[in-house]
DNA sequence: ATAAATAAAGACTATTTTATCTTTTTTCAA
DNA sequence: TTGAAAAAAGATAAAATAGTCTTTATTTAT
């Protein structure tokens, strides 16, 4: 469904959403260890969240580390798939094929149109805030654990 | 969404149960060139096909080529998808965690949970036999371009 | 029986994705 | 103003996916 990137992209996100705030910023190792992916990997993945699109932000040095602005938090899910070049789920023909639209659609066009405009909507109208809101609620789960919100 | 294979596998499938019968047996070639897919990968997921579960039939030697069985016809399309290890996108966590499920929802899960029945739904009540009636109707497209049916 | 046509099988290559490791830059605090 | 803590940047490696090419097996028709 998605990739690696993005998921590590959406679970690191919805952490630092929950986890952490302009003046508790997160370091990387903490991130990966709670989400559960490889730490370099994600340090690189969190480099594009900061650049391509603004979701997250970071600082360096001591007490430096990731976290949301407000603004970031009201930002649609979608924003963090684009960030990592995954929104194709949204876009594309499911049978990959390049010219299938509304006037020229794919066999399986029809059956998947109401599909994927659930899908846009599931991506669009859903903030990084909700999720961590859900996220927050405490049977909710990331990394196969409950993430404790003190 | 889904991987090249499963697109070829998808697009060969439904071509050749428009275009194929038991006594007009398709080459690679044709197959290849009809939904503009690499050829010699083509052939190695229509190996899968044949092979992992029957969906597709063949048989070598001249006038040799594959076709469809009325039975393969009224398969599933996820019988497609599972020949070539592709079903994730209906069994997996969005977020992809192993141990996502209903008593331990991960924070996208309920706004997934609908889409994810709908896309099962899908994927299984629909048959080979219906993309290819879909496909059949004229203005329906694989490859660009529309199918001939004679 | 033989030759030709075809898919199957296997070995190989290329590309993309995922992942790690090292070095550099920035920032803070002492 | 120096040292340490952090992310950023860059170089490299590993694994998975996508793709090609060659050989083999099967089938048919002559």
């Amino acid at each position: 469904m998605l990739s690696k990137s993005a998921e590590y992209a959406l679970r690191a996100t919805i952490y630092i959403a929950l986890k952490g705030s302009e003046d508790n910023k997160l370091g990387i190792d903490e991130i990966a260890t709670a989400i559960d992916s490889p730490q370099s990997f994600t340090a690189k993945i969190l480099q594009l969240l900061t650049k391509n699109n603004g979701v997250v932000s970071s600082v360096r040095g001591p007490n430096g580390g990731f976290y949301l602005t407000d603004a970031a938090r009201k930002l649609p899910v979608r924003a963090v798939l684009e960030a990592v070049g995954e929104d194709g789920i949204i876009t594309k023909c499911v049978l990959g094929l390049k010219e299938c639209s509304e006037s020229r659609p794919c066999p399986m066009h029809e059956q998947y149109r109401y599909i994927k405009a659930q899908l846009r909507q599931m991506f669009e109208k859903t903030t990084i805030q909700d999720l961590a809101n859900e996220s927050g609620k405490g049977k909710i789960v990331i990394n196969n654990r409950q993430i404790k919100t003190k």
